[in-house]
DNA sequence: CATGAATGAGAATTCATTCAT
DNA sequence: AATGAATGAATTCTCATTCAT
């Protein structure tokens, strides 16, 4: 085989992948493309001719996330189960996918408030379409049993804010602890979530049940 | 007085009050710094005179949110009481904090994982400490108390991206409801915030007064 | 037929006088070879295929116009008649030809001074036969005739020029009346010219009619 | 004297003048900003720190060029003296200013009709009191004279294009004549112009009176 | 304290062109 | 004849910072 001009395959998937992981653990103004570009072995060209600019390669990172996460909302805060059951297994869902996917989560949250309206605009159609569906399968509903009223446009966001809080903080943890204290498994962190929004802080015990230390 | 060549008091503190402004609007790479003079109605050069350069000025401006917020985890937290009523004061002069330097806050936790070591080192310091402060006054008793085990690398972050969570999504969830849903109170959205961690999501009713707690 | 796939008839062609008409209003090098393709509804590469480069396609424009030009002038300037009524056919024609082509000869004179030695040659070849023809059929009779010397070199610039101004400036002067004079007409033109050129700026009149020349 | 840091002064009006020079001889846009700022030996930002842009910068020479030829029409055209005597008084102002200015005239002209429209309303708005002025000074009176109508958005556009065709072609024919003719003084193009414009082209000899030939 | 010119590196983007299919 | 990915150089412009005054 030659071994001049040899097109390595799927440069677009590549220049997307390395820009999830370079956007996450830079930021996005500050990752250049330049770097993007040697990082993904693909030529600097080549990201504005499969993606537009460098703002269309962020537009499609936040929307294969979001779509995702919106998707995992509606499947599992609806059908049958009680509020309860249902918010358990979102948070199990979501949590696993914020796991597999955590750098598009970090750059989805922490780009958020910077004030593209391009971005802003984008970032909004999902938000709404979230809050609907958290108004329509949790707010509601809680609401028809208990007469308490939750406003959405709060829970939405304290919802997604907490379960993202391992993710969006685990970089600057793990400078903290520096051996401290022992990792918590996903699992233990899901359980963590479930017990704080089920029954307060005192339900938050991961190590509750079978194993009491 | 004349009115000639009047020198605006005080450059210093306007640097910074309009860096706050624009860096938690636009996020701090985007924010240039002939802007930043523009809008402080200062020399250029007077930025650099002052902070030393762009990053002195962030961590200025990180030092000043992040000192306070220790402190109020500090006196809240500790000291007399039990452990519910002191996480209702911290909870209370948190959010009262937060919403007075929403800016400041916006920025600490949106520049958090980009991978700047000055800064993360920064960062880390004052996270470490809030984590200590978290483990002492929180966990410790909590297992004490109850024999349940909740790790404070995993607790400190879920409290303060619970009680941040309106204000990093405060300006997406304008663009959202427009006029929907009426906009919640700080008040409320404390009481929603002490019902969830006290009593699950079941607490975070904000109509109904003193049974919340 | 079949509508699927349907290839357009004429490519080459077609990217020409998409050329013609984008070189003429956003000139040469700030037109871009995919805008030219996109318009054309060709693609990219054909460009290059059929003209071998962005050069060679203005070079081929340029051919075109100048052969044509050339040839009007032999045609009209040559032959019988006066050297005022040959000078009256070769402005009718010329005007004529300009009015059809009038992009092309924006064209031509727009990109004249930029020192791509190509295009300079290209030109200059072209300009030579216009000089010796202007030389041979209007300066030489004319001394013959009066004694007076025209220098060629100075008299098919200023005939070209003089004839040229409403296409040149012709964008230029919309912008300005606004409404204000009403439009003359090519007729009307070309009675300006020939009255200019036969008895001077008292002859420009172009309401006198037969007066005129 | 220490020879680090040395700055040479008039770093602007070096600017402009090397932009003069590089636009008028290889046009607006295939000027690239990098060798402007080598050939004026200025550091590559100080381009865009003096005149915003490279459009500023072209901006600036349209107008120090179009203000002054406005001013030579202005003070040439109006005043005492029958038309012919103030028309050739204009020409050979303008013309004299053309041969110093050559490049600028240039740039003004070649630079003409593409389709920048911020470009070509800052054009529109000088070609429009110039139009004014011929009207007013030229068209009008001659008008009252003879009862002929000679639009002036058709005459001031052949003014300037017939003064400017030396300037225009001037380079071409320089290609192309290689000797063989002698080369035309400044002043006897002016005598061919005005010439030509009192009583046609037999008025533009240049040898006629004293010196017959 | 304050100014404004100057610097040099770096930003994103677009360019004309080429090549394998 | 046509396609679309790929290339690498070049584009204009902006950046934070420095320095002499």
């Amino acid at each position: 085989m030659s071994d001049k001009k040899q097109h390595k395959p799927n440069s677009k998937e590549r220049i997307l992948q390395t820009a999830i992981s370079l956007f996450a653990s830079k930021g996005f103004a500050e990752t250049g493309m330049r770097e993007l570009a040697a990082e993904a072995e693909v030529n600097l060209s080549m990201v504005n001719y499969f993606f537009g600019s460098k703002k269309g390669l962020l537009k499609e990172i936040l929307d294969g996330f979001l779509s995702q996460y919106l998707a995992i909302a509606r499947e599992n805060l609806a059908g049958k189960g009680d509020l309860q059951s249902r918010l358990k297994r979102f948070i199990a869902a979501s949590v696993n996918y914020f796991e597999a996917e955590r750098n598009s989560l970090i750059i989805t949250i922490s780009e958020l408030p910077h004030d593209d309206p391009e971005i802003v605009e984008h970032k909004a159609a999902w938000a709404g379409q979230m809050v609907e569906i958290v108004n329509r399968e949790l707010c509601k509903p809680h609401t028809a049993e208990t007469g308490q009223y939750i406003p959405p446009t709060c829970l939405a966001p304290m919802l997604t804010s907490l379960m993202a809080s391992r993710f969006l903080f685990g970089p600057l943890m793990e400078e903290v602890k520096a051996g401290s204290s022992k990792a918590v498994s996903t699992e233990d962190y899901t359980k963590m979530l479930v017990g704080i929004l089920l029954q307060g802080i005192t339900g938050a015990d991961i190590k509750s049940g079978e194993r009491n230390i």
